[in-house]
DNA sequence: ATTGTTGCAAACTATTTGCAAGGCG
DNA sequence: CGCCTTGCAAATAGTTTGCAACAAT
C-alpha cells in the first residue's frame, strides 16, 4: 500500500526532505491513525528538531498528492491515514482508539443518496462509536 | 418533533430561561443544521443580551438531554441538529451547505460492524460530500 | 433566600502563518 | 547559488471557563 513518496514529491515540485519521509513512513506503518501529535511524539526522538508545524505542513502535501486523508472523528483534532481508500472508521468512546472497519458494499445506495439529495457526489465518510474490545474486558465506562 | 423543552429541563434540575428557549426553538425550526456563531447571529436581534458562550453552554445541556446532537463534517466549526435521530447529512463542498439525507435501511449491515470489530456499538455518524444543486447551476468549483 | 444562569472577558487548544536560518537540487 | 523548507514564535479561531451580577424557583 505505500507508495513512493520520493517520486512522487519530486514529480509535483516539492523536495524530499528527512520529515516529509519520516512522516509519511510513520503513517503507512500504522493502522492507529495517528493525530498531529501523536505523529510528533513518534518521531520526535530518532528527529530531534521535528516540529508540530512542519508536521501539519507535511501532512498538508500529502493529501494535495492524495497520500493521506484527514479523518475527523468528532475529537477535538484531527487524525490521519495513509490508507485512501473509502473505508468506514470505528472509535472507542472509552479510550479513543480508532480502527478501520471492513468496506462496506454500497451496491446502489450510492446512487440513491445522490439520486434523492441532487448533490453532484464527491466522497464520503462512515464513522461508528462503540467500546472496544480491550475497554469491555475492563469494564470500562463509556466516556465522552 | 420538537419535544416540550421546559419540562425536560425542570425535570432534570435545569431552570428554563428565555434563552434555553430561544436556542432550542430555533434549532428545532431549522434544517440548516446551524453552528453556534449561525445561531447567535439569528437571535441576537431578539435577544440582545445573547453571548456565544450562553449558545455553547445550553447546546451542552441540550445534549446531554438528547435534544439535540453534534455533528461534525470536517468545517472548522461543529454543526447542531434538534433531530438526534440517527440520518446521513450531505455537505455542499462550494457554499458548505449541510443537508439531511434519507435515513438509511442497514439491515444487517449494522450487525456485521459490530461482529467484524468486536466493538459495543453505540452510535454511528454519515457524511457525505459534493456539490449541492444550487452551486451546480452557477457552475461553482469545487472547494475545500 | 437560595441556587443556578448569564455574559463579559480571559483562557485554552488545535491549527496556521510569518520569517530568518538552513538544506535540497 | 537559488529557491524551497524548516522550525521557532506569534497569530488565529472555535470553544471553554472564571466570576460577579442577575434571574428562576
Amino acid at each position: 500500500m505505500e507508495r513512493d513518496i520520493t517520486a512522487m514529491l519530486r514529480e509535483n515540485g516539492f523536495k524530499v526532505t528527512p520529515q516529509r519521509l519520516a512522516i509519511y513512513s510513520a503513517l503507512a506503518a500504522t493502522k492507529a491513525h495517528p493525530s498531529a501529535e501523536m505523529l510528533f511524539n513518534e518521531l520526535q526522538p530518532h528527529y530531534p528538531t521535528m516540529s508540530l508545524a512542519t508536521v501539519y505542513k507535511t501532512i498538508e502535501i500529502l493529501r494535495e498528492l492524495n497520500l493521506v486523508q484527514i479523518l475527523n472523528t468528532g475529537e477535538d483534532s484531527f487524525r490521519y491515514d495513509a490508507d485512501t481508500s473509502n473505508h468506514p472508521h470505528i472509535r472507542c468512546l472509552a479510550c479513543q482508539r480508532v480502527d478501520d472497519v471492513d468496506p462496506v458494499e454500497w451496491g446502489s445506495f450510492y446512487q440513491t443518496v445522490g439520486d434523492s439529495t441532487g448533490y453532484d457526489l464527491r466522497g464520503h465518510q462512515f464513522y461508528f462509536y462503540g467500546v472496544c474490545p480491550a475497554c469491555q474486558r475492563e469494564g470500562a465506562k463509556n466516556d465522552q
